[in-house]
RNA sequence: GGACCCGUGGUGUAGCGGCCCAACAUGCCAGCCUGUCACGCUGGAGAUCGCCGGUUCGAAUCCGGUCGGGUCCGCCA
């Protein structure tokens, strides 16, 4: 029997096919669309597995046919009937049920539906947000949305079972926590028995995975709903799946190679007809991404590199070029393809954009079909001087160069950003591709300018390479008088990122589970471990009771599902998604609290409320 | 916290100082139609142009504010 049968229907409305014919059965769904000819109803009857046309005929069920008559699109009828070959020259090739039709006996009106908001069946005609946000059970009617949700759950289910398979436990780890100082900021929930106390929503299960680790469980993983209360991006969301995981007794290689496996594995499971563009994926220091790249997220599905064209700058007379070189600073250089002819109002424009990535400005330079060079700059240092530049930033005719001269990694950035915005322009990625690398080598610490101390880069609890470890046992100076001298600020981290088509996928680290390291680590954040045990307590309390070596990595779930999906905005894979300004517009939350909530958890609102 | 874009019948768009008490498509309603599958044909209803204020003889159109949505910078791993 078909396992979708149910009191209501023997087929899915995608099931029927040839060798049902003959057959007298139920169907149910709704009605995607109605072509009345009169004495005969056609009705396309949809479920989320597919589409079969039912034939109701006036002669041969009058009753069906009256009820066909009353019936309007979205309407949850049920059909029963006998499964009919469709008349030769009938068939529909665009349904896989096309063959085959049921000639309704009986029409039953399950549900009536008021017009919707938007069509559901013609999913092709976009509709504002706003309103598919607000009606958004029938946008998840639609098929794109639908196709999206089923990808993510085939995601979800794959990570699962690779998981299963290679001995993971997946644990639960609880939404109320405790608030950290750390990284994002916190959603706090006020604590009724406790009054004046709050818990924190995790920003992530990054402690408690570690004390699992501690625990024994060895290898853990799960699919952890995260929240951080930060300005959102389409790309972020205040609340956020990842896949999250950690093992015992490994190295950074254990890890790395783990997750690859895992990631090929899931990626040929959900999106099998999309090619992964290297395997094993391609691993940058996180130096050689930015000095490539302009990037910790590099997109490898397009070249247009970045070169440093310090060599050619030095001497060019360019004062721009040469104070920024005197003051440590680099020039760096990228030729975007067949960019030449470009007009002036482009070029002003990615100037522009330039600047407000943080650039003072943007020099260029076009090799032109014929070879000659125009360039703002080239009166200055020469055409050859000019031409030198740009073959070092590998131009070819028809090329044109962008030139970016700033302080260390700022000069990168930016112009990793304007390779990014170029390579959207000019169409360089083939959609197709998924290209995975891997970012890591971390520096270890950021020297924090304002504050004037050194930061952890990720997780403080990330480990030194241990080519480094001596870096941090052999602090400079006084350790409550950090400097950016201090040789420890060298030091790498077993850090690694994951990145694909230019989105950062997540990232993790092998931790420090020494006590001692640890300490060391972070008295470089000018911290005492009294310190850092007011903030992570518990996990430092545990790594006196005899801690694994350990590592992991966290993946953003809503970020691969949407990559995976060709998708650029994550809303688009969230079934219930927030706006920009953090509403649900279909639950039109969040909203005001009862005074009586303030009350009882001792609280009094003192702001005046929005509006 | 900041910059920018958008808001016109149910939906998607057009109109961007007077030809507009707003056009087109689709949807909706009614009628006709026995092989349609984006069915077809005929007819009809439906928007004070997000909201408030201003400029003007005249505002969907220009200006200011506000609300909602989006994109980006900052923030955020």
């Amino acid at each position: 029997m078909n396992p979708m049968q149910t009191h209501f229907r023997d087929l899915t409305c995608g099931d029927a096919r040839r060798e049902h014919v003959g057959r007298r059965l139920s169907l149910a769904g709704w009605v995607h669309r109605r072509r009345d000819l009169g004495q005969l109803i056609f009705l396309d009857l949809r479920d989320r597995y597919g589409i079969t046309q039912v034939v109701v005929d006036a002669q041969e069920a009058p009753h069906a046919h009256a009820a066909a008559a009353t019936v309007r699109n979205e309407f949850v009828v049920r059909v029963e009937g006998m499964l009919a070959a469709r008349l030769p020259g009938t068939e529909n090739p665009k349904l896989a049920t096309g063959e085959v039709e049921l000639r309704a006996a009986e029409v039953t009106i399950l549900s009536t539906a008021r017009t919707p908001a938007f069509p559901i069946n013609e999913p092709d005609q976009e509709a504002d947000e706003a309103v598919r946000l607000r009606f958004r059970y029938l946008d998840l009617r639609r098929e794109p949305m639908l196709r999206r949700i089923l990808a993510r759950s085939r995601l979800v289910e794959a990570i699962r079972a690779v998981h299963h398979d290679h001995g993971f436990v997946e644990i639960e780890t609880p939404m109320l926590i405790k608030s950290t100082p750390e990284g994002a900021r916190d959603f706090i929930v006020p604590s009724r028995l406790q009054p004046g106390s709050v818990y924190a929503l995790p920003q992530s299960p990054q402690q408690l995975k570690q004390l699992l680790m501690v625990s024994g469980l060895d290898r853990y993983f799960q699919i952890a709903r995260c929240f951080r209360d930060e300005d959102l991006r389409g790309d972020s969301q205040p609340e956020f799946t990842q896949l999250d995981l950690e093992m015992s007794f490994v190295a950074e290689e254990d890890v790395m190679a783990f997750v690859e496996a895992m990631v090929i594995e899931v990626s040929r499971a959900v999106v099998p007809e999309r090619p992964i563009q290297h395997a094993p994926f391609p691993r940058f220091t996180h130096r050689e991404a930015l000095d490539r790249f302009g990037s910790d997220k590099p997109d490898l599905r397009y070249g247009m590199e970045l070169h440093d064209l310090g060599e050619q700058a030095r001497g060019s007379g360019f004062r721009v070029f040469e104070e920024t070189l005197a003051g440590g600073g680099r020039v760096v250089g990228l030729a975007a393809p067949g960019m030449a002819t470009a007009s002036r109002s482009t070029v002003d424009e990615l100037t522009e954009l330039a600047k407000r990535f943080g650039a003072k400005g943007l020099v260029s330079i076009a090799i032109e079909g014929s070879g000659a060079v125009r360039s703002p700059i080239a009166k200055i240092v020469g055409d050859d001087r000019a031409e030198a530049m740009a073959v070092a930033a590998g131009a070819s005719p028809g090329d044109l160069v962008l030139i970016v001269a700033d302080r260390d990694v700022l000069a990168q950035e930016v112009l990793g950003r304007l390779r990014v915005e170029l390579g959207a322009r000019l169409g360089l990625a083939d959609q197709e591709v998924l290209a995975y690398c891997w970012v890591h080598r971390f520096p270890m610490y950021q020297w924090d300018v304002e504050n004037g101390r050194w930061d952890a880069t990720h997780n403080p609890f990330s480990a030194p390479i241990p080519e480094h470890v001596e870096l941090l046992t052999t602090l400079s100076g006084d350790p409550s008088r950090p400097s950016p001298e201090d040789p420890a600020g060298r030091a790498l981290a077993q850090q690694y990122d994951l990145a694909l088509n230019g989105w950062e996928l997540g990232g993790g680290s092998v931790r420090i589970h020494q006590r001692d390291l640890l300490e060391r680590s972070f008295s470089m954040m000018g911290h005492t471990l009294e310190g850092m045990r007011q903030k992570f307590g518990a996990l430092l309390d545990a790594f006196e009771y005899g801690a694994p070596p350990h590592g992991g990595i966290a993946l953003g779930i809503d970020r691969w599902a949407m990559i995976l999906t060709y998708q650029t905005n994550i809303r688009e894979v969230m079934a219930f998604p927030k706006t920009q300004s953090g509403s649900d517009l279909m639950l039109e939350s969040p909203s005001p609290a009862e005074p009586g909530q303030w009350a009882e958890l001792g609280l009094r609102f003192v702001g005046a409320p929005k509006g």
